[in-house]
DNA sequence: TATTGTTATACTCTATAACTATA
DNA sequence: TATAGTTATAGAGTATAACAATA
């Protein structure tokens, strides 16, 4: 029985995360905080709130995030020029050297994975995943939902 | 500038998580539980460690899954039948129930991506799907780690 | 008034370690 | 001895709510 395009997706999501936390077994890395890094090596130096906004999580968990953090040294909080309400969450030079190879490191996966498609298939494949994301971010921003939750047992209470 | 094939399936894990949890907000379900349920639905009455190698989880994480699950409804304990160290984690006749619809609807968003994609490209783009999975499931299996983390700052302790 | 970030508190998911009952 | 599951404890990640400082 083949499995659906959707089954291969979920495996792909899986393995992808796997590969993550085994990567940062044995570290005080997770990947909330790489990724908290990740946007940090992408945007520069930002506030807590775009930080909030960028892992989609509340300013609340952002303040606790970068706590630890900075406690591990990985970033400092800096005065913003401008708001002195403001903070701006900066990377410290060692964690903008590992930010640097962890992307190069994407990289060269990105491009063992591509080699992995026959060739003649590329096209094709890279076509078609363009078109699977495009749905599938139109079902996600739609309201409808797409799981038949039985109610009389799914209550918030129980 | 193209996102890589890499980008493109992180994307789509994003989304399918996000699908998920939206589908969950306001219930008393997660990923978490959703997953034990899914594997009870296919695999019949299971034992905890049954479970737990499933769910890749220690036993006493099961323990506490299995908990809340009962006290919800969702499943019951049962003896099992030749072990009597052993638990039979049986699903009740409404989580059965509500796991029949949720595999129709896996069903039907499996069918939704698949059709997303132009008919011409979808036999390369499954077969581009197949390759970035086998060769990803043997990345992961392999022992080489593929993020460069610097130890100076990424000890367990800080 | 609205926004930025913090303190206080709580829930879920996960882990390790020590223990009981049974195989 | 080894296995199935539980109790006890701890840490990460998340949330809501109330508050202080600043815009």
């Amino acid at each position: 029985m083949k499995p659906t395009v959707l089954d291969q997706l979920l495996g792909v999501s899986a393995l992808l995360r796997e590969d993550m936390e085994r990567a940062f077994a044995g570290t005080n890395l997770s990947e909330t905080r790489v990724h908290a890094l990740w946007v940090l090596h992408h945007a520069g130096p930002s506030t807590q709130q775009v930080l909030a906004s960028e892992l989609a999580v509340t300013p609340r968990s952002i303040s606790a995030l970068v706590d630890s953090l900075e406690a591990a040294g990985y970033v400092e909080r800096r005065d913003h020029p401008a708001d002195r309400r403001a903070v701006l969450v900066t990377l410290t030079d060692a964690a903008a050297g590992m930010m640097t190879g962890m992307e190069a490191d994407h990289s060269r996966l990105a491009a063992r994975l591509l080699e992995a498609v026959p060739e003649a298939d590329r096209e094709a494949f890279t076509r078609g995943l363009d078109a699977v994301l495009s749905q599938l971010g139109e079902l996600v921003r739609g309201e409808a939902v797409h799981y038949s939750i039985d109610a009389s047992i799914a209550e918030p209470g129980r």
